[in-house]
Parts: C-alpha cells; structure tokens; sequence
DNA sequence: CTTTCTCATGTAAGCTGTTACATTCAGCAC
DNA sequence: GTGCTGAATGTAACAGCTTACATGAGAAAG
C-alpha cells in the first residue's frame, strides 16, 4: 500500500486525469499533439495535486536536462557578471537553466570543469574564446553536447559564436590615439599565450600603429594578472624607463583604473602627461576621475544573443552563422592631444 | 547486439571488472566498502573505458544531484558577484555545483525561482535576507530541501544563516558620521518593503541617531531602485529641499556612486558642502574622486561560509548555528566634518 | 457502406544507477 | 569438524519519466 504523503508521480497524475501516463507526459511537453479537452483534464489534475516532474527520471529518459553550462574566467569581473546575467534571464525564457563553474583564466581549470559540467548533464556550453586544447572540443563532439563561442570573433573558424572583433575593436581605439598625435605607445595585457582576446587586442593596436607608418615594435607590451593593484604597478614600472609612453592601452577596464590610480599617486595628470584607456566599459569607467576613455562592448547584448543561439542549438539542433556584435570608442576624459 | 561507441555504463566496467553492478557503484560511492585489490581492478576499468557515471540516472537513484541552487537579485550588482564567485570555488571543493537565478529584487520572480530550481533537483539553496512568504518556507520544508539565508543576520530567527548585521553595521557608520557634527542627515535606501536588509539599514541608523538625542523623525528618507542615475536624481531633489542633509547615508555604493557624481555636477563640493557614505565596499567605491567612505562587508567570506554550511547541511544533513560576519566602517575622503 | 487515412491515446519497453537483502566464504572458537 | 560471525560481494527490485509502436475511432474518399 501506497502512503499518501509523497510527491506525486506522473502515475498518479494519469489516474486523476483518468488518462495513461504517456498522455500526461505528452501534455506537459508537446501539448499540440494532446486534444484539448484531455489537456484540461490533465492540467487540472496537475494542479490539483501539485504535481512536479522529477528531475533526475526526466534527464535519464528524455536524456537532456534542459540546462546550460557556462564556464568563464570569474564573476568577480563586471565583465562576465552583467554578460551572464543578461544569458541567464534569456535562458529562463526558453525554459533553460544556467549551471555556472569558473576558471579564474586557468586553461587547466577550464578543462576540469567541461568535464564536469558535461558529466552533470549540460545539454550546451558557452565557453569564452577559441583558444583551447583541440581534444577539448574533441570530447565535446563524442559527448554530442554544443558549445557555443563568445567574447571572441574570429571569421576563420566555423564554431558557433556570438562575439565581436577584439582586434578591430582596439584598432579603432588606437586610430583615435593615434590621430591625437600619440606616437610612443604602451599596453598593458593580460597573458595572451592563454587568452586569445588580450592577444587579438594586442594584434589590432599593432595594425593601427603599422597603418599609421609606426613601428609596432617600438610599442612596450607588458603582460600581467588582471587586478587593479597589477594595473597599477605594471603602470608605474612602465612609466619609469626611459622615454616613457605617452599613451597607455589597457587589455581592460579595472587594469586601466589601476593605472589612473597609480598616474595620480605619482603626480602625473592625466591626460595632460600621459594618456590611458581601457577596454569593457564597465561602470567602473564612467565614474573614475577623470572619467575613463574606453572601448565599449555590448557585454548584455551578448550574453542575450548567446541564450538565444543556445537555445536554438539544443531544441532543434539548428547550426547558426556566427553572430558579431559591434563595439566602438568612448572617448572621455583620459585621452588627450599627445604631450610636446 | 550492443553498439560498442555508446557511452559505457555501470554494466560495462562490471564486465571489463569482473564484478556485479553493486560493487561497482559501491567502489564510486563509498570505496571503504571495499576490498583494496577489488578496488584495483574497477577503477582499471574505470579508467580503461572512460567511465563517468550518468547524471539522471544517478539522480533519480540516488535522489540527489550534488547541486545547490543560488537565488540573487541580480548578478551584476558587483556585491552578488563577488560573494558567489567565492561560493561557486568553495562548493566545487566539496563537490558541489552551483546553479543559479536571479530575481531582480521582484518577490514573485523569487518565488517562482525557487520553484524552478527545486524542480531542477537542487539538493539546496542559497537565499537573500529572511523576508519571504512563510508559504514558502513551507514548500522547501515538505520539499525537504534546506535553504540557507545570507547577507542577513537576524538573531531572533533560528533559520541557518550566514550573513552580517545590517543595522549594527549601518549604525557604527553612523556613529562616525555624527561625532563629525551632522546633525541634518539624509538617507537613500533601497524599496524597503521588499528588502530586509535595507530596512534593517533604516533601523541602524534610526537607532544611532537615538543614541546620539537626536530625533529619528528629522531623518530624511528616500527609497528607489539601485541604479547610479537613481542615487544621482534621488541626491539631487534631496538636496534641494529646504534645508538639505549634510550628510547622505546610500543604501549601498551604487546610489552614492550616482549621488557623488551628482553632486560634482550641482557644484556641490565632497565632504566640504555635503558628505556621502555608501554601503559594500566594492571595487567602484575605492576608485571615485573622492574615495567613498563607505561599511565593508566581507562579501568574498561570505559565499565561502555559505558554501561550507550548505555542503554541511547536504551532506550529512547536520544543524548549523547561524554565522555572523564582522563589518566595518572605512573612512575615506566623502565624509569629513560638518559645515558650519 | 467499405476502405483508407489521420489523429488521439494507450501499452510497455527502456533509460542507468543505487541499495535492501541474500549469499558466500574465510577465519575463528570450541 | 561444526557452527558462528562478519566482511565482501552478488541479485534484483526499484526510481519516475519518455517514446516507439500499437490500437482504435472517426473523417474522408470512393
């Protein structure tokens, strides 16, 4: 005999509803094929009983869970918070759940937590940039579970991705400097052998200092964690040697407000002495002193699109041409005319 | 016949291993149950086959899926950001995976939230402040899915918790701002009817008042919703009311953010003409001009303590006492003393 | 009035682990 | 040698849902 007390079963829904569990099944997942009145029926019973389908049977059966995995480099980055946030609102409205694990930038990490988010039943992934070990995106294929590509653009690969050019982004930014008279130039970066979008940034204030006649050689490049406090010394050590920049590009926002930090303890002015800019166009940028000259990225927009091509990538297993949103300089006020 | 590219299951390794099903799941799950050159052999097959066992079926078996839901706000407040970093790294330690749902402060998507994610299978859950429909707390308690309270602490309330007191913090940072000789304050809160930690703010700040003889009802509240421009518009009708503040407690760095920046624009000069005080301490409030005073609230900490009692809470379902973190005022350049 | 087709529904076979209970067997005491 | 004990392992019954296929009823066609 059966006790009254537990959760109710698709069983006991069909016994209410006086119709057999394949029908209520079918009610709750594809309603256009249930007529009607049995439908009535069988959601009334439903809600009758307060019926909700168990998880663990539902993903062994019907083998998906309905959820996505999202693996980035950390949430304490604006960055990434405001893009999964706008991902995880439009997942919801496709009936998906987000299941997030970090990296903090570790391509070791990154690879442990594939694995597991696959192992716990990830239907999709969102990964950000391309560059990872090809037995990565081997497993991925055998395990038949999608991933789709972001903050990165790049036309020479065919992976699904919703991103933007990161290259061309800096580019446009260093035209503008450029423009401003600017002729030493320094960029501070994140470690690009393990970040494909710090390296394609690097690429792209290359490019514009090549089209410009200069010597990309001549740009001093350091590399460093992205911290404010690495921001800021990166900046000062930078500032020290000989015939120092007069203009610094920042791989992102928080290292750029690190070195505008740092500019002022040392009794530079900014953009008097020297100039810097970041990249993101986080909040934090708007309310620096003097509010930050950046690039901006369309990080929600992103994250919106992802949801959405995930979500297509799973329910029909539809392929997508790769989607590139646009990004653009925002000139405030750490980007002047170049010192004389 | 059997197709020999499919994922291998508990069968295969009990085959390849020579042993039944049981032992096998036995040696996964609780491996001191078995004899060591037993333990050899499975885990060669293991190995040997690339077995990792499958999530539903674990699941809807062992009627738990090593998930705990968390349900923010939102997850581009830098505060929610942060603190799950810290939880989600935690969690992983313990074998945990987090799943998460924001709300955006509405009680109703709170609700339905917790619905969705009890329905995912999470075995537990991670929630903002006390304030909900008791209906609530008791379909998590049928559930039988435990629920953990955070960025609150209330000692009248035996919930597991782990979190800080929001109106003893709001009331030491008060207790600066009047031996500083304010005497006309003002403060711009979250809705606080929806938030219990804005109104516990409130309740801080009321009662360091009392303390201090002055009457709370001079205070001047304003409650709206937390975006920069809101504190800025907010601060601005504040101000030109007769006999403005000189001082403006912000229900968190956000609003003063926005109420700084404002007041640059008013002409108003920070901490001279008005001071201005946040609530976080996050990463925005340590790189305005000037630098916010503001309560830091050790976010990093708190997810990680949460992560720990809720393994505890799941794993072997053990009592936890509530957990109560330390605040503190820091003083930095937006108070200073009253103006004549 | 058949025949054929379509749509709604039912039947029952999985899906893959976990675990209560049964069994076996080595070791030990008598 | 017999009987007992306990550890290690095996057997098999679930867990709750989905879905391929079967069935049946009614509509359309002839």
């Amino acid at each position: 005999m059966k006790h009254k007390d537990q959760t109710p079963t698709v069983q006991d829904v069909a016994d209410a509803a006086g119709v057999s569990t394949a029908t209520v099944s079918r009610c709750l997942n594809f309603p256009d094929q249930v007529a009607a009145k049995t439908q009535i029926k069988v959601m009334g019973a439903v809600e009758r009983l307060g019926y909700s389908p168990n998880f663990g049977a539902r993903a062994m059966a019907a083998r998906r869970t309905n959820t996505i995995g999202a693996i980035i480099p950390t949430m304490a980055n604006a960055v990434f918070a405001r893009g999964l946030q706008a991902f995880q609102e439009e997942l919801l409205q496709h009936g998906f759940t987000m299941l997030v694990a970090s990296t903090s930038y570790q391509p070791t990490q990154e690879e442990e937590q594939i694995r597991a988010l696959v192992a716990r039943g990830a239907d999709a992934l969102l990964l950000i940039g391309y560059r990872r070990d090809p037995a990565i995106y081997r497993f991925l294929e055998t395990q038949g579970v999608p991933a789709l590509i972001t903050w990165a653009f790049d036309a020479t690969q065919t992976r699904p991705s919703v991103g933007f050019d990161n290259a061309l982004a800096m580019e446009q930014m260093a035209r503008e400097v450029i423009t401003l008279g600017h002729r030493r130039l320094g960029l501070i970066s994140a470690q690009m052998a393990q970040n494909d979008r710090a390296a394609e940034r690097h690429l792209g204030l290359c490019r514009a200092m090549r089209v410009a006649g200069l010597d990309a050689n001549d740009l001093a490049v350091v590399e460093t964690r992205y911290d404010i406090t690495d921001g800021a010394d990166v900046f000062e050590a930078m500032m020290r040697r000989p015939n120092p920049p007069t203009a610094v590009f920042c791989g992102n926002d928080v290292l750029a407000v690190g070195a505008l930090r740092r500019a002022r303890d040392m009794g530079l002015s900014v953009p008097a002495d020297v100039s810097i800019t970041g990249f993101d166009d986080i909040d934090l940028a708007e309310v620096t002193f003097p509010a930050l000259t950046t690039v901006h990225v369309p990080h929600r927009e992103m994250g919106k699109q992802a949801a959405r091509a995930l979500a297509g990538l799973v329910k029909d297993g539809r392929e997508m041409a790769p989607v590139v949103l646009r990004t653009r300089p925002v000139l405030r006020d750490t980007l002047g005319p170049a010192p004389q």
